[in-house]
DNA sequence: AAAAGTATCGGTAACGTTTGCGGAGACGTT
DNA sequence: AACGTCTCCGCAAACGTTACCGATACTTTT
């Protein structure tokens, strides 16, 4: 009855328990083991048929020639007779072909990717950034992955993760306002992956960095508050951890100590900004006993939100409150007044990064620790116009 | 001198030619072509050398093990000790092994990811889109990756051959104004790839939709300004390629007969609505001899252009002209006196469709031609509230 | 006619995973 | 002794491409 698949004898078959619910014989003659595969290949094959896409092996087949031969041809390699390069790309339309990039790329060690992660989507700095970026990335035969942190540094790490075991060939990061860790990052570094930083970097790893002059541009946005006649000048800064923050601080105590203001601590905010505690800290600007009577904001819905507060408590804008943005963001030139702000060049930013990692891409070697200054602009309306 | 590399014979080689620029030999005796190759190994293998990415082979190796237990310890399937198990983990921390993707997909023929094209990233809403579908979609394990077609039909064609190329899950689409032609999309029905359109869709193609009632929204709207005492009520569209704005005339035309006002064509305007063409648009409407004194546009944009070009010409608003726009862009709550318009739920119709995506990525088959409708919201500012 | 050159194609080993199936030992039960 | 059950692990075939290295059939030169 059961015969041995080894050496076909039907005599000396014996059990041998069972594995994985199927029946297993010992062969006494060749001291083989085997299972019974009782083929019940009815309905089975049809409901695991996969649906086929059709390869470069398919047109091979359908052609008689081998997968070399029609890999070549579909480049445009060489060892190609016209005729037949001709007859593999008419078959290939004829049965939609489409390449497998995930074959290509394993294959490649090289996916024709760049990865993007930003902390945020709800400005409109970050989708500006990718308009620019994508452009030029496009334009180069590149794919652009987008990824979104949240401000969370897990989700973060999560998200390099995944870029890594998407093998993208580069990475351009923003950081996280929770980032203080960077051993996600030097896991780039360690593959040789190029990796830039651009808007939220920060300084204790070596890596390509775009930025744009927060220094000057703080230290311009607070010299016109000055010289609009404002003398108690708050500053509604972001979080500490973030180089940006950093600058834009350093910007605003040289301006005021250029022009011989006084620097008070209490004035001086760092935190996190979201739309809640925007208002919670102005909340606490706009009651001190001694209140400012002008706030540099380190973005625009910030601002925004000081402006609304003050409309509400009937603190006149820019008479009795000048305010200062960053960003530029659409909203701003139509509230109120119009707010002062710093524009920066999203799409410019975009378009570096994304030049950049396509340098470093085929770079030898990179060059690390350089960094890219781009230049803002101050956009002047109505909120900090004094008329002093 | 020169040896054959068969028979191992030094008389009786021949030369015989050259290919890719290197000497070929026959060996007389065993008839055998070879060429020699001087193999110049010195600087060569080392810039050649790949970085190399540790791999579960690397792991295998140093633990002594196969890689077949490699994998099955790494995704906590059975058959493995617990100690082996735990011997691999640590190995693999040790070694910063990261799974690739790209073999893994090509493998199980199945990448967790999900594509998603968008026409424009300009207004707030697409942004808010992928901020919906993103969060989706990475609670689920998903990817996303987004690509943008900046309205043009050639670029969206090349996107979703891209998207095909690369063997992604799934792919939420929002058409071009210029996409009249659908080919491209049949592909993905042809290979049993789910496909959902939201937003920007059309009826000429039976694949699962995501939009927002926009019959009703724009019969509200337009209603809304009869209701305010508007009389001529123009209607800025887009063009009658997009389904969106054919429903949202529809609205229109509706809105106006039922309260009987007359609709004059030359007040019916369809067409790009990029910012120049607003602007285009706006200037006819405004200069006609006898002027709309209210009107709908089919966007926030042109909306704000027509109210801005009203305040150039002196032109008030709400008491000459009102103004109903769509969408609720961020600075519409900020310019003149408020922009009454349509919002739209763009978080939940990122999120419907990345639900709805992950359903048929799993389903046997699919129901095409579901169309699911969500609700806006009519929010009323001061561009179109007249005291009347 | 040998030698050299040209043009075109095929075979096959990678790339890094997953997975079906089988091997083998240990131990228990008739 | 014969059989049953369990646990743990390895082999090897896919997945779709690319590229190196040959192989064959010619033509041209010496």
């Amino acid at each position: 009855m059961i015969q041995c698949v080894k050496c076909g004898q039907v005599d000396g078959i014996m059990k041998a328990g069972y594995v994985r619910a199927k029946q297993r014989y010992l062969c006494k003659w060749c001291n083989y083991y085997f299972t019974h595969s009782e083929k019940d290949d009815s309905i089975q094959s049809l409901v695991k048929r996969k649906r086929h896409q059709t390869t470069i092996i398919d047109i091979a087949k359908s052609l008689g020639v081998s997968n070399s031969t029609v890999s070549r041809a579909l480049h445009g390699h060489a060892d190609i007779s016209p005729e037949t390069r001709q007859a593999v790309l008419d078959k290939a339309a004829q049965l939609d072909y489409q390449p497998n990039q995930l074959a290509y790329s394993l294959v490649k060690s090289k996916t024709n990717t760049i990865g993007m992660i930003v902390p945020e989507f709800q400005n409109q700095f970050f989708p500006n950034v990718i308009i620019g970026a994508h452009e030029v990335l496009t334009e180069a035969g590149y794919n652009l992955t987008i990824m979104q942190s949240n401000e969370s540094y897990q989700v973060e790490i999560s998200n390099t993760k995944a870029m890594l075991a998407n093998r993208i060939d580069g990475l351009l990061i923003s950081l996280t306002q929770e980032t203080n860790n960077f051993d996600h990052l030097s896991l780039f570094a360690k593959r040789g992956i190029p990796l830039i930083q651009f808007n939220r970097v920060c300084d204790q790893i070596d890596v390509p960095k775009v930025v744009v002059n927060d220094f000057e541009a703080s230290f311009q946005a607070v010299e016109h508050l000055i010289l609009n006649g404002y003398e108690r000048i708050a500053h509604l800064g972001g979080p500490l951890t973030l180089q940006v923050s950093q600058e834009r601080l350093r910007g605003y105590r040289a301006a005021m100590e250029k022009y011989g203001k006084p620097i008070e601590d209490h004035m001086i905010i760092q935190g996190m900004l979201t739309q809640q505690k925007a208002r919670i800290y102005g909340q606490y600007l706009l009651e001190l006993t001694h209140r400012p009577d002008a706030i540099f904001a380190v973005n625009d819905s910030s601002a925004i939100e000081i402006m609304l507060m003050a409309q509400e408590k009937g603190i006149s804008i820019p008479d009795e409150l000048g305010v200062v943005g960053f960003s530029d963001n659409a909203e701003s030139a139509y509230i109120g007044p119009g707010l002062t702000t710093v524009r920066q060049p999203t799409l410019h930013i975009g378009r570096t990064t994304a030049e950049w990692i396509l340098q470093l891409v085929d770079a030898e070697e990179i060059l690390l620790n350089e960094k890219r200054v781009l230049s803002t602009e101050l956009i002047i309306r109505g909120s900090s116009r004094r008329c002093g």
